[in-house]
DNA sequence: CTAGGGTTAG
């Protein structure tokens, strides 16, 4: 029933017209600015005056349907004595725009059965079109092509153009085009479906052709031009395409529209420009949810961690509700910087939104755990996600690669399969790598060459690396070297130096220098394999070899990067390098250390000073390796953090073969379990043994 | 009297 309107003097107003003629472009007015109650109001008149024709009743169902009550329009529709197609279609544009797709379908079967009597045109087929591109429902769409064509429809621009986004929105690219082929003129709305076709399908010269084509129409361009342009500069990292649409957006004035602004903000950091995605960011008059998220996710793509936090806080203070994306961005950030008290606390904001079950989350949950170091909290987000796509496979398997857990990646990955998820590129990474910790060289062969092309995966430079990983750390390094120099790969740094570590670990020395002094040629400023090498000579007793490297480092001007460790203990960081005292507790912290050192010396800890790079002397080399950075963090670690607990420390660089053995023994004279992700992965230390099996 | 295309995560 209709609601009292409160209003006395629309009332005064409505019933002094009560009996005139009802004035349909002010109906249209109505209509077009949503005044539902005023809308009401007419419908009043009607009433009263008994004008129900049925042109009239059709913009009784538009109003209704505009407003969003569909309750209010289906009744109108369902007591009208005749209907014609406008009823119908007006009737299904409510329920499209409302997003009930469903309601549009049985609507149309209605038609269908022939109890309405009623022969569907190209607006009824644009609209079914578009519920069938809303839901995906590719069957169904289909079918739509077929009354299309037996109805003669296909020549309606808004006809193609729905039929090109419904089988473009269910990834069907060849209909698509079979579509779009049909268009000889195509107009604007073509143009940025077909656009958005190709970028969905990462067909970006294609896309970028029809761009180019457009071109010289540029004044047909509007809004949704621009937003598919830019997706289409931050798509293929184009910072100069991304700026050309800038400009003229600014130059039409159209960066006020909400979606041209938030992929100007996401075009640009894409682009790794994060400078100017913040200044779009500042300069948007009204911050919504989306446009916080993505700066965030600018500042995170680039590393700018700090920054996204810093945004969440000052987006929550502003009062803007974060959505489910925001928190898997946030989240993101944490695990980049390894801050697991503020991913947990970011986790309860996400229990309470009740954003939990959406996948991104999940995912995203999964990788915070992870990359802070508690695996295990990684494994139970992961058991009991409601659904789980590729990524959540992705991220557990990452996790537990990353953690060294051979077997529970190559049990997950079994598991996946069975479950008829098909693995992806970054799966067979991580299962890769597993197969490296578990020492299976055949199996390793056996995926790449085999498995790998069953799932239609292109093995790329990170599967190769994996393989002389396999090599290396199975002691096979002239296969390993073999394997590069035949292999047809552009090998990287990464992979070279896969090599390097394991000629460090198996102590194959000739093949050491020679790969590392292969690497300085790729890259003379390479730190770690200067580092590498003369550790290498420093094992052999080469002093000569030992002062050559300090001297070619001094010639190229390189500087090793100070080593850093951090750790959070209650809300704060706490940094640590080997050479700067600033800690306010340093001197507890010493005197922790030299206690631990005192101990483990007791179970026989030896300092292996061939990790030290500098020009000292022998009795301030141990000085030295005494206070590198991630023992002075474990030692804060373990007079700040409560007794019992465990440790997690990062750090920048690779953590140093003696400062391994150092922890592997504190962990055993303290009895605390230690966690140290350093550059390359996580190392678990537990009772005097560490996850990484000493190969790392 | 009725209809179409677009933004944020891995």
């Amino acid at each position: 029933m209709l609601k009292p309107i409160r209003s006395s003097v629309l009332i005064n107003s409505i019933m002094s017209h009560a009996f005139s003629k009802i004035d349909t472009n002010l109906l249209k007015t109505i209509t077009d600015t949503k005044n539902l109650k005023l809308g009401k109001g007419f419908h009043c008149q009607m009433i009263i005056s008994s004008q129900f024709d049925l042109i009239l009743t059709n913009y009784l169902i538009n109003l209704y349907a505009k407003c969003g009550d569909l309750n209010f329009a289906r009744k109108v529709f369902n007591e009208m004595p005749e209907r014609n197609v406008v009823s119908v279609s007006s009737l299904m544009a409510g329920y499209f725009h409302n997003g009930l797709p469903s309601e549009v379908f049985s609507v149309f079967r209605l038609m269908g059965f022939g109890r309405l009597l009623v022969r569907p045109n190209e607006y009824i087929f644009t609209t079914v079109l578009a519920s069938c591109a809303d839901i995906q429902a590719l069957i169904e769409g289909r079918q739509c092509h077929a009354y299309v064509l037996k109805y003669g429809l296909l020549f309606h621009t808004y006809v193609r153009n729905a039929l090109l986004h419904m089988y473009s929105r269910c990834s069907q690219v060849e209909d698509a085009l079979v579509v779009f082929k049909t268009v000889l003129d195509f107009d604007i709305f073509s143009a940025n479906s077909i656009i958005n076709v190709f970028l969905e399908h990462e067909c970006i010269t294609e896309a970028k052709n029809v761009v180019r084509s457009m071109v010289a129409k540029i004044g047909l361009w509007d809004h949704i031009t621009y937003v598919s342009v830019l997706s289409l500069a931050a798509a293929s990292r184009d910072l100069i395409l991304g700026c050309q649409a800038h400009g003229q957006i600014t130059k039409r004035c159209l960066e006020v529209n909400d979606f041209v602004r938030n992929a100007t903000v996401d075009m640009y950091g894409k682009c790794g420009d994060v400078l100017s995605s913040q200044h779009a960011f500042l300069g948007a008059r009204v911050r919504n949810v989306v446009l916080w998220t993505t700066v965030m996710a600018a500042c995170t793509q680039n590393g700018f961690l700090e920054d996204a936090l810093k945004l969440f806080l000052e987006m929550v203070t502003d009062g803007i509700q974060p959505n489910e994306l925001t928190y898997a961005v946030i989240l993101y950030s944490c695990a980049g910087l390894s801050v697991l008290r503020n991913g947990e606390a970011i986790y309860a904001l996400v229990e309470k939104s009740g954003h939990k079950a959406h996948l991104p989350v999940g995912n995203a949950l999964i990788n915070m755990y992870s990359r802070c170091g508690t695996i295990e909290d990684a494994h139970r987000v992961f058991t009991t996600m409601l659904q789980k796509d590729i990524i959540s496979w992705n991220s557990i398997i990452s996790g537990y690669s990353h953690h060294g857990l051979g077997r529970e990646v190559l049990e997950a990955f079994r598991t996946m399969l069975m479950g008829g998820v098909a693995p992806s590129y970054a799966t067979f990474v991580g299962v890769l790598s597993a197969c490296g910790h578990l020492g299976l060289v055949k199996e390793g062969f056996y995926y790449l060459n085999h498995l790998m092309r069953d799932f239609g995966v292109v093995p790329g430079i990170e599967h190769h690396t994996c393989l002389v990983g396999i090599l290396s750390r199975a002691g096979l390094l002239d296969e390993a070297e073999k394997y590069m120099r035949y292999t047809h790969v552009e090998w990287d740094i990464v992979a070279w130096r896969t090599l390097l570590s394991g000629c460090r670990v198996h102590r194959n020395f000739r093949l050491g220098k020679k790969v590392a002094h292969h690497i300085l040629q790729l890259d003379p400023h390479d730190v770690g394999t200067y580092i590498l090498l003369s550790n290498i000579y420093a094992r052999e007793s080469q002093w000569d070899g030992v002062l050559d490297v300090r001297k070619l480092m001094r010639g190229r001007c390189v500087k090793k990067e100070p080593g850093v460790s951090w750790l959070q203990v209650r809300n704060e960081i706490h940094v640590f390098t080997s050479e700067d005292k600033q800690h306010p507790l340093i001197n507890q912290i010493c005197e922790k250390l030299e206690d631990l050192i005192t101990r483990i010396k007791l179970i026989g800890y030896l300092p292996d000073s061939s990790s030290v790079l500098h020009d000292v002397e022998d009795e301030q080399k141990q000085e030295y390796l005494i206070y590198h950075s991630e023992k002075l963090a474990i030692s804060f670690g373990l007079i700040s953090l409560p007794s019992g607990a465990p440790i997690h420390v990062m750090k920048n660089l690779r953590v140093c073969a003696d400062c391994h053995t150092a922890i592997k023994l504190i962990s055993n004279v303290t009895g605390r379990k230690i966690i140290v992700r350093d550059a390359n992965r996580f190392h678990c230390f537990n009772h005097g043994a560490c996850s990484c099996n000493d190969y790392w």
